[in-house]
DNA sequence: TCTGGGGTCCTAGGACCC
DNA sequence: TCTGGGGTCCTAGGACCC
Protein backbone atom coordinates (compact mmCIF):
# COMPACT_ATOMS: atom_id res chain seq x y z
CA UNK A 1 0.00 0.00 0.00
CA UNK A 2 1.47 3.08 -1.07
CA UNK A 3 0.69 6.43 0.94
CA UNK A 4 1.62 7.89 3.92
CA UNK A 5 2.33 6.53 7.24
CA UNK A 6 1.83 8.92 10.20
CA UNK A 7 2.95 7.60 13.75
CA UNK A 8 1.33 9.48 16.47
CA UNK A 9 3.50 8.68 19.85
CA UNK A 10 2.49 10.24 23.21
CA UNK A 11 5.64 11.75 24.88
CA UNK A 12 6.73 9.95 28.31
CA UNK A 13 2.69 9.15 28.16
CA UNK A 14 2.23 7.81 32.20
CA UNK A 15 4.35 11.07 33.23
CA UNK A 16 2.19 12.92 31.12
CA UNK A 17 -1.02 11.79 32.57
CA UNK A 18 -0.12 12.33 35.56
CA UNK A 19 0.60 16.28 34.90
CA UNK A 20 -2.25 16.64 32.97
CA UNK A 21 -4.32 16.62 36.72
CA UNK A 22 -0.89 17.88 38.66
CA UNK A 23 0.34 21.02 36.54
CA UNK A 24 3.04 21.61 39.36
CA UNK A 25 4.63 18.10 38.00
CA UNK A 26 6.15 20.42 35.50
CA UNK A 27 9.07 21.08 34.67
CA UNK A 28 10.09 19.01 37.56
CA UNK A 29 11.49 15.08 37.29
CA UNK A 30 9.09 12.52 37.39
CA UNK A 31 8.68 8.54 37.09
CA UNK A 32 6.23 6.21 36.97
CA UNK A 33 6.96 2.85 38.53
CA UNK A 34 5.49 -0.52 37.09
CA UNK A 35 3.06 -2.80 39.05
CA UNK A 36 3.91 -4.08 42.47
CA UNK A 37 6.72 -0.79 42.46
CA UNK A 38 8.94 -3.20 40.49
CA UNK A 39 10.69 -0.98 37.82
CA UNK A 40 10.58 2.56 36.33
CA UNK A 41 8.12 2.39 33.01
CA UNK A 42 8.03 6.00 32.64
CA UNK A 43 10.69 8.89 32.67
CA UNK A 44 9.88 12.85 31.91
CA UNK A 45 12.74 14.13 30.24
CA UNK A 46 14.53 15.36 33.33
CA UNK A 47 14.90 12.45 34.60
CA UNK A 48 16.30 10.66 31.33
CA UNK A 49 19.14 13.46 31.33
CA UNK A 50 19.98 11.90 34.83
CA UNK A 51 20.53 9.27 33.43
CA UNK A 52 17.82 6.47 34.80
CA UNK A 53 17.24 3.73 32.03
CA UNK A 54 14.08 2.94 31.04
CA UNK A 55 13.19 -1.14 33.15
CA UNK A 56 15.24 -0.17 35.44
CA UNK A 57 14.75 -1.89 38.92
CA UNK A 58 13.46 1.05 41.67
CA UNK A 59 15.87 -0.15 43.78
CA UNK A 60 18.67 0.33 41.95
CA UNK A 61 17.76 4.22 41.20
CA UNK A 62 15.91 4.81 44.14
CA UNK A 63 19.14 6.75 45.70
CA UNK A 64 19.64 8.61 42.73
CA UNK A 65 15.61 9.77 42.58
CA UNK A 66 16.12 11.11 46.32
CA UNK A 67 18.90 13.12 45.70
CA UNK A 68 17.19 15.13 42.81
CA UNK A 69 13.97 15.41 44.33
CA UNK A 70 12.17 12.99 42.00
CA UNK A 71 8.51 13.01 41.95
CA UNK A 72 7.44 8.84 42.28
CA UNK A 73 4.10 7.08 41.09
CA UNK A 74 2.96 3.79 41.26
CA UNK A 75 1.07 2.91 37.67
CA UNK A 76 -2.70 4.36 37.63
CA UNK A 77 -3.78 2.10 35.25
CA UNK A 78 -6.97 3.29 34.70
CA UNK A 79 -6.21 7.22 34.57
CA UNK A 80 -3.57 6.21 31.80
CA UNK A 81 -6.69 3.96 29.64
CA UNK A 82 -8.89 6.57 29.83
CA UNK A 83 -6.76 9.33 29.05
CA UNK A 84 -5.37 6.78 25.91
CA UNK A 85 -8.91 6.55 24.92
CA UNK A 86 -9.59 10.44 24.78
CA UNK A 87 -6.18 10.90 22.76
CA UNK A 88 -7.26 8.27 20.55
CA UNK A 89 -10.57 9.76 19.79
CA UNK A 90 -9.54 12.92 18.93
CA UNK A 91 -7.40 10.63 16.35
CA UNK A 92 -10.03 9.26 15.22
CA UNK A 93 -11.90 12.36 14.57
CA UNK A 94 -9.44 13.52 12.20
CA UNK A 95 -8.49 10.18 10.46
CA UNK A 96 -10.70 7.34 10.37
CA UNK A 97 -7.65 5.44 8.86
CA UNK A 98 -5.78 4.54 12.08
CA UNK A 99 -4.42 1.58 13.78
CA UNK A 100 -4.25 1.82 17.89
CA UNK A 101 -0.82 0.35 18.03
CA UNK A 102 -0.21 0.20 21.80
CA UNK A 103 -1.37 2.69 25.20
CA UNK A 104 0.51 5.93 23.87
CA UNK A 105 0.64 5.25 19.87
CA UNK A 106 -1.33 4.77 16.82
CA UNK A 107 -0.67 4.51 13.08
CA UNK A 108 -2.56 6.75 10.63
CA UNK A 109 -2.56 6.64 6.79
CA UNK A 110 -2.86 9.05 4.35
CA UNK A 111 -3.35 8.68 0.81
CA UNK A 112 -0.76 9.08 -2.08
CA UNK A 113 -2.75 11.94 -4.09
CA UNK A 114 -2.04 14.30 -0.83
CA UNK A 115 1.36 15.81 -1.10
CA UNK A 116 4.08 15.57 1.56
CA UNK A 117 3.08 19.10 2.62
CA UNK A 118 0.02 18.60 3.01
CA UNK A 119 0.56 15.37 5.75
CA UNK A 120 3.02 17.69 7.35
CA UNK A 121 0.00 20.55 7.73
CA UNK A 122 -2.41 17.80 8.70
CA UNK A 123 -0.28 16.71 11.56
CA UNK A 124 0.75 19.76 13.17
CA UNK A 125 -2.73 20.43 13.52
CA UNK A 126 -3.33 16.93 14.77
CA UNK A 127 -0.48 17.34 17.28
CA UNK A 128 -1.55 20.85 18.38
CA UNK A 129 -5.36 19.77 19.28
CA UNK A 130 -4.64 16.78 21.47
CA UNK A 131 -2.60 19.09 23.54
CA UNK A 132 -5.60 21.33 23.54
CA UNK A 133 -8.37 18.55 24.40
CA UNK A 134 -6.49 15.99 26.21
CA UNK A 135 -3.36 18.24 27.27
CA UNK A 136 -0.74 15.45 26.28
CA UNK A 137 2.28 16.03 23.89
CA UNK A 138 3.13 13.87 21.21
CA UNK A 139 5.40 13.39 18.23
CA UNK A 140 4.79 12.68 14.95
CA UNK A 141 6.77 10.94 12.04
CA UNK A 142 5.93 11.16 8.61
CA UNK A 143 7.09 8.07 6.55
CA UNK A 144 5.95 5.94 3.49
CA UNK A 145 6.33 2.57 5.97
CA UNK A 146 5.79 1.80 9.07
CA UNK A 147 9.25 0.78 10.20
CA UNK A 148 10.48 4.58 8.45
CA UNK A 149 7.66 5.67 10.63
CA UNK A 150 8.70 4.46 13.72
CA UNK A 151 12.21 6.05 12.75
CA UNK A 152 10.83 9.25 11.89
CA UNK A 153 9.17 9.45 15.20
CA UNK A 154 11.88 9.17 17.25
CA UNK A 155 13.63 11.58 15.34
CA UNK A 156 10.55 14.07 16.49
CA UNK A 157 11.13 13.29 19.93
CA UNK A 158 13.42 16.14 21.29
CA UNK A 159 12.60 18.37 18.26
CA UNK A 160 10.99 21.36 18.04
CA UNK A 161 8.11 21.00 16.35
CA UNK A 162 7.67 17.83 17.38
CA UNK A 163 6.71 16.52 13.52
CA UNK A 164 9.55 14.69 11.02
CA UNK A 165 8.99 13.92 7.56
CA UNK A 166 10.98 11.75 6.21
CA UNK A 167 9.12 10.63 2.98
CA UNK A 168 11.89 11.85 1.03
CA UNK A 169 14.83 9.90 0.09
CA UNK A 170 17.68 12.07 0.67
CA UNK A 171 16.72 13.11 4.10
CA UNK A 172 15.60 9.74 4.81
CA UNK A 173 19.43 8.16 4.24
CA UNK A 174 20.75 11.00 6.21
CA UNK A 175 18.58 9.77 8.86
CA UNK A 176 19.01 6.35 8.79
CA UNK A 177 22.96 6.13 8.34
CA UNK A 178 23.07 7.71 11.89
CA UNK A 179 20.16 5.71 13.66
CA UNK A 180 21.22 2.62 15.41
CA UNK A 181 20.42 -0.80 13.97
CA UNK A 182 19.29 -1.68 17.95
CA UNK A 183 16.78 1.38 17.50
CA UNK A 184 14.90 -0.22 14.90
CA UNK A 185 11.46 -2.06 15.21
CA UNK A 186 11.50 -5.37 15.79
CA UNK A 187 15.71 -5.36 16.60
CA UNK A 188 15.92 -6.68 19.79
CA UNK A 189 18.98 -8.36 22.01
CA UNK A 190 19.60 -10.83 20.27
CA UNK A 191 18.55 -10.47 16.34
CA UNK A 192 21.17 -6.83 17.07
CA UNK A 193 23.82 -9.60 18.22
CA UNK A 194 23.36 -11.47 14.93
CA UNK A 195 23.19 -8.37 12.89
CA UNK A 196 26.32 -6.92 14.42
CA UNK A 197 28.14 -10.16 13.85
CA UNK A 198 27.02 -9.51 9.97
CA UNK A 199 28.89 -6.08 10.21
CA UNK A 200 25.04 -4.06 10.16
CA UNK A 201 25.43 -1.75 12.45
CA UNK A 202 23.12 1.24 11.29
CA UNK A 203 19.82 1.38 10.19
CA UNK A 204 21.52 2.35 6.41
CA UNK A 205 23.29 -0.86 6.57
CA UNK A 206 20.28 -2.74 7.02
CA UNK A 207 18.32 -0.95 4.09
CA UNK A 208 20.99 -1.41 1.96
CA UNK A 209 21.87 -5.26 2.52
CA UNK A 210 20.72 -8.30 0.55
CA UNK A 211 17.01 -9.63 1.64
CA UNK A 212 17.52 -12.67 0.59
CA UNK A 213 20.87 -12.85 2.50
CA UNK A 214 18.53 -11.44 5.60
CA UNK A 215 15.70 -13.96 4.99
CA UNK A 216 18.51 -16.70 5.35
CA UNK A 217 19.70 -15.44 8.43
CA UNK A 218 16.94 -14.23 10.51
CA UNK A 219 13.69 -15.23 8.85
CA UNK A 220 10.94 -14.03 6.93
CA UNK A 221 10.87 -10.77 10.10
CA UNK A 222 13.97 -9.86 9.04
CA UNK A 223 13.47 -9.24 5.52
CA UNK A 224 10.30 -7.65 6.01
CA UNK A 225 12.75 -4.98 8.11
CA UNK A 226 15.14 -4.78 4.66
CA UNK A 227 11.88 -3.57 2.70
CA UNK A 228 10.11 -1.75 4.91
CA UNK A 229 13.56 0.59 5.59
CA UNK A 230 13.82 0.76 1.40
CA UNK A 231 10.24 2.05 1.49
CA UNK A 232 8.19 -1.07 0.36
CA UNK A 233 5.55 -1.27 2.61
CA UNK A 234 5.01 -5.09 4.34
CA UNK A 235 3.36 -4.02 7.01
CA UNK A 236 -0.65 -2.95 6.55
CA UNK A 237 -2.73 -0.99 8.71
CA UNK A 238 -4.17 -3.57 10.87
CA UNK A 239 -8.23 -3.73 11.71
CA UNK A 240 -8.60 -3.86 15.15
CA UNK A 241 -8.48 -7.90 15.37
CA UNK A 242 -10.51 -9.27 18.43
CA UNK A 243 -7.75 -10.94 21.18
CA UNK A 244 -6.42 -14.28 20.69
CA UNK A 245 -5.79 -15.09 24.37
CA UNK A 246 -6.45 -12.50 27.27
CA UNK A 247 -4.51 -12.81 30.80
CA UNK A 248 -4.21 -11.64 34.30
CA UNK A 249 -1.44 -12.17 36.62
CA UNK A 250 0.54 -10.64 39.22
CA UNK A 251 3.32 -10.61 41.49
CA UNK A 252 2.79 -10.76 44.94
CA UNK A 253 3.76 -8.28 47.63
CA UNK A 254 5.07 -10.52 49.58
CA UNK A 255 6.02 -14.17 49.09
CA UNK A 256 3.02 -16.61 49.65
CA UNK A 257 3.30 -20.30 50.90
CA UNK A 258 -0.17 -21.01 51.32
CA UNK A 259 -3.09 -22.72 49.49
CA UNK A 260 -5.75 -20.27 50.15
CA UNK A 261 -3.89 -17.14 49.78
CA UNK A 262 -2.75 -18.09 46.73
CA UNK A 263 -6.48 -19.51 46.00
CA UNK A 264 -7.36 -16.04 46.68
CA UNK A 265 -4.92 -14.27 43.88
CA UNK A 266 -5.80 -16.46 41.27
CA UNK A 267 -10.17 -16.06 42.08
CA UNK A 268 -9.54 -12.66 41.64
CA UNK A 269 -7.32 -12.50 38.57
CA UNK A 270 -10.34 -14.69 37.27
CA UNK A 271 -12.68 -12.36 37.76
CA UNK A 272 -10.35 -9.61 36.43
CA UNK A 273 -10.17 -11.33 33.60
CA UNK A 274 -13.96 -13.06 32.81
CA UNK A 275 -15.01 -8.90 33.27
CA UNK A 276 -12.73 -8.19 30.13
CA UNK A 277 -14.01 -11.12 28.40
CA UNK A 278 -17.61 -10.37 28.76
CA UNK A 279 -16.90 -6.14 28.01
CA UNK A 280 -15.11 -7.64 24.64
CA UNK A 281 -18.24 -9.75 23.85
CA UNK A 282 -15.70 -13.44 23.70
CA UNK A 283 -15.93 -16.45 25.90
CA UNK A 284 -13.33 -18.87 26.47
CA UNK A 285 -12.68 -22.20 25.22
CA UNK A 286 -9.82 -23.29 27.97
CA UNK A 287 -7.88 -21.47 30.42
CA UNK A 288 -4.41 -22.11 31.48
CA UNK A 289 -3.15 -21.55 35.14
CA UNK A 290 0.32 -21.25 36.52
CA UNK A 291 2.42 -20.00 39.12
CA UNK A 292 5.75 -18.94 39.63
CA UNK A 293 8.18 -20.12 42.88
CA UNK A 294 10.64 -18.08 44.13
CA UNK A 295 13.92 -18.44 42.91
CA UNK A 296 16.51 -20.10 44.75
CA UNK A 297 19.26 -17.96 47.14
CA UNK A 298 21.71 -19.16 45.00
CA UNK A 299 21.50 -19.31 41.74
CA UNK A 300 24.10 -17.74 39.73
CA UNK A 301 22.74 -17.84 35.90
CA UNK A 302 20.13 -15.25 36.61
CA UNK A 303 21.79 -12.57 35.79
CA UNK A 304 22.84 -13.12 32.04
CA UNK A 305 19.10 -14.44 31.32
CA UNK A 306 17.25 -12.16 29.09
CA UNK A 307 14.84 -10.34 30.71
CA UNK A 308 11.74 -11.79 28.32
CA UNK A 309 13.08 -15.45 28.45
CA UNK A 310 10.76 -17.36 31.31
CA UNK A 311 12.32 -19.75 33.44
CA UNK A 312 10.53 -23.33 33.11
CA UNK A 313 12.35 -24.40 36.12
CA UNK A 314 10.27 -22.11 38.28
CA UNK A 315 7.16 -22.43 36.18
CA UNK A 316 4.26 -24.41 36.68
CA UNK A 317 1.22 -24.53 34.59
CA UNK A 318 -1.56 -26.29 34.24
CA UNK A 319 -4.81 -26.11 31.43
CA UNK A 320 -8.34 -26.98 31.53
CA UNK A 321 -11.18 -26.85 28.85
CA UNK A 322 -14.60 -25.71 29.44
CA UNK A 323 -17.07 -28.07 28.42
CA UNK A 324 -18.82 -25.29 26.44
CA UNK A 325 -17.04 -21.53 25.92
CA UNK A 326 -17.52 -19.29 28.85
CA UNK A 327 -17.16 -16.24 30.20
CA UNK A 328 -18.35 -16.90 33.70
CA UNK A 329 -16.59 -15.92 36.82
CA UNK A 330 -17.29 -18.60 39.04
CA UNK A 331 -17.65 -21.36 36.51
CA UNK A 332 -13.91 -20.21 36.05
CA UNK A 333 -12.96 -20.01 39.94
CA UNK A 334 -14.15 -23.61 40.28
CA UNK A 335 -11.89 -24.72 37.22
CA UNK A 336 -8.76 -22.41 38.44
CA UNK A 337 -9.01 -24.11 41.98
CA UNK A 338 -8.89 -27.62 40.57
CA UNK A 339 -5.99 -26.54 38.75
CA UNK A 340 -4.19 -24.93 41.76
CA UNK A 341 -5.15 -28.28 43.54
CA UNK A 342 -3.22 -30.26 40.74
CA UNK A 343 -0.35 -27.61 41.43
CA UNK A 344 0.16 -26.40 44.37
CA UNK A 345 3.02 -27.93 46.89
CA UNK A 346 3.02 -27.95 50.05
CA UNK A 347 5.78 -25.51 51.63
CA UNK A 348 7.03 -24.05 48.48
CA UNK A 349 6.58 -20.60 48.40
CA UNK A 350 5.18 -18.62 45.74
CA UNK A 351 6.12 -14.76 44.19
CA UNK A 352 3.51 -15.28 41.24
CA UNK A 353 0.32 -16.72 40.25
CA UNK A 354 -1.84 -16.09 36.70
CA UNK A 355 -4.60 -17.02 34.60
CA UNK A 356 -4.78 -17.33 30.54
CA UNK A 357 -7.77 -17.40 28.77
CA UNK A 358 -7.39 -19.23 25.38
CA UNK A 359 -9.20 -19.89 22.37
CA UNK A 360 -11.64 -17.00 22.65
CA UNK A 361 -14.22 -16.70 20.33
CA UNK A 362 -17.60 -14.62 19.79
CA UNK A 363 -20.52 -14.77 22.56
CA UNK A 364 -22.91 -14.99 19.66
CA UNK A 365 -20.66 -17.75 17.91
CA UNK A 366 -21.57 -19.88 21.47
CA UNK A 367 -25.10 -22.42 21.36
CA UNK A 368 -27.10 -19.13 22.86
CA UNK A 369 -29.37 -21.23 24.84
CA UNK A 370 -26.79 -23.32 26.63
CA UNK A 371 -25.12 -20.05 27.61
CA UNK A 372 -28.16 -18.54 28.77
CA UNK A 373 -28.80 -21.45 30.79
CA UNK A 374 -25.76 -20.58 33.05
CA UNK A 375 -27.32 -20.18 36.09
CA UNK A 376 -24.60 -17.85 37.56
CA UNK A 377 -24.69 -15.97 34.72
CA UNK A 378 -26.90 -12.87 36.05
CA UNK A 379 -25.03 -13.03 38.81
CA UNK A 380 -21.55 -12.20 37.32
CA UNK A 381 -23.84 -9.65 35.10
CA UNK A 382 -23.93 -7.57 37.92
CA UNK A 383 -20.97 -8.09 39.88
CA UNK A 384 -18.80 -4.87 39.93
CA UNK A 385 -15.31 -4.68 40.87
CA UNK A 386 -14.99 -3.50 44.08
CA UNK A 387 -18.66 -2.54 44.96
CA UNK A 388 -19.22 -6.22 45.56
CA UNK A 389 -16.64 -8.74 44.33
CA UNK A 390 -16.66 -12.83 44.78
CA UNK A 391 -15.69 -14.29 48.50
CA UNK A 392 -13.49 -16.43 47.10
CA UNK A 393 -11.25 -13.50 46.31
CA UNK A 394 -10.96 -13.48 50.35
CA UNK A 395 -11.04 -10.28 52.05
CA UNK A 396 -7.33 -9.92 54.04
CA UNK A 397 -5.53 -9.78 50.18
CA UNK A 398 -1.70 -10.36 51.63
CA UNK A 399 -1.08 -11.63 48.68
CA UNK A 400 -1.96 -8.21 47.17
CA UNK A 401 1.25 -5.82 44.99
CA UNK A 402 2.77 -2.55 46.67
CA UNK A 403 1.29 0.15 44.96
CA UNK A 404 1.59 2.88 47.71
CA UNK A 405 2.22 5.64 45.96
CA UNK A 406 -0.14 5.59 43.57
CA UNK A 407 -1.93 8.87 42.36
CA UNK A 408 -5.93 9.66 42.28
CA UNK A 409 -7.97 7.74 39.65
CA UNK A 410 -9.55 11.10 38.77
CA UNK A 411 -11.67 10.56 35.76
CA UNK A 412 -12.42 7.07 36.66
CA UNK A 413 -13.49 6.79 40.01
CA UNK A 414 -16.28 9.00 41.93
CA UNK A 415 -14.50 9.25 45.52
CA UNK A 416 -10.55 10.53 43.69
CA UNK A 417 -12.52 13.08 40.93
CA UNK A 418 -10.27 16.03 40.62
CA UNK A 419 -10.97 18.81 43.56
CA UNK A 420 -11.23 22.44 42.18
CA UNK A 421 -10.84 24.86 44.87
C1' DT B 1 15.02 -6.88 50.77
C1' DC B 2 13.39 -5.04 46.67
C1' DT B 3 13.65 -6.67 38.91
C1' DG B 4 5.96 -5.61 35.69
C1' DG B 5 2.20 -7.13 32.89
C1' DG B 6 -0.14 -8.05 28.56
C1' DG B 7 0.24 -9.20 24.19
C1' DT B 8 1.75 -11.04 19.03
C1' DC B 9 4.18 -13.66 15.57
C1' DC B 10 7.48 -17.08 13.90
C1' DT B 11 9.86 -21.49 13.86
C1' DA B 12 11.27 -26.13 14.76
C1' DG B 13 10.03 -30.51 15.80
C1' DG B 14 6.88 -34.27 16.75
C1' DA B 15 2.70 -36.91 15.67
C1' DC B 16 0.05 -38.53 12.33
C1' DC B 17 -1.59 -39.66 7.76
C1' DC B 18 -1.42 -41.35 2.99
C1' DT C 1 12.23 -57.91 5.45
C1' DC C 2 12.34 -53.69 3.93
C1' DT C 3 11.50 -48.60 5.53
C1' DG C 4 10.11 -42.81 1.17
C1' DG C 5 8.43 -38.56 0.77
C1' DG C 6 5.21 -35.21 1.36
C1' DG C 7 1.67 -33.06 3.64
C1' DT C 8 -0.97 -31.14 7.78
C1' DC C 9 -1.72 -29.96 12.39
C1' DC C 10 -0.34 -28.93 16.93
C1' DT C 11 2.61 -27.23 20.52
C1' DA C 12 6.49 -25.31 23.01
C1' DG C 13 9.71 -22.02 23.06
C1' DG C 14 11.97 -17.93 21.41
C1' DA C 15 11.96 -13.18 20.21
C1' DC C 16 9.95 -9.03 20.11
C1' DC C 17 6.76 -5.14 21.19
C1' DC C 18 4.90 -1.38 24.48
Amino acid sequence: MTGYYVLVDCNNFFVSCERVFNPSLEGKPVVVLSSNDGCVVSRSEEVKRLGVRMGAPYFTVRDICLRHHVVVYSSNYQLYGDLSGRVMAVLAMRNPDLQVYSIDEAFLWYPPTMTPEEVVAESIEIRRRVMQWVGIPTSLGIAPTKTLAKVATKRAKGSTSGVIDITSPVVREEILRRFPIRDVWGVGARCEEALHAMGIQSAWDLCTADPLYIRRRLGVSGERMVWELQGVSCLPLEEASPNQSMTCSRSFGENVACAELLGQALSTHVASVCERLRRQHVCASAMSVYLVRIPESSDPSDASKPKDSIDRSRYVETTVSFPMPTSNTPQAIRAAKECLSRLFVPGQRYKKCGVVMIGLMPEESVAPDLFLSQSDDHKTRICHKEALFYGATGIDRRWKARCDLRSPRYTTCWNELARVR
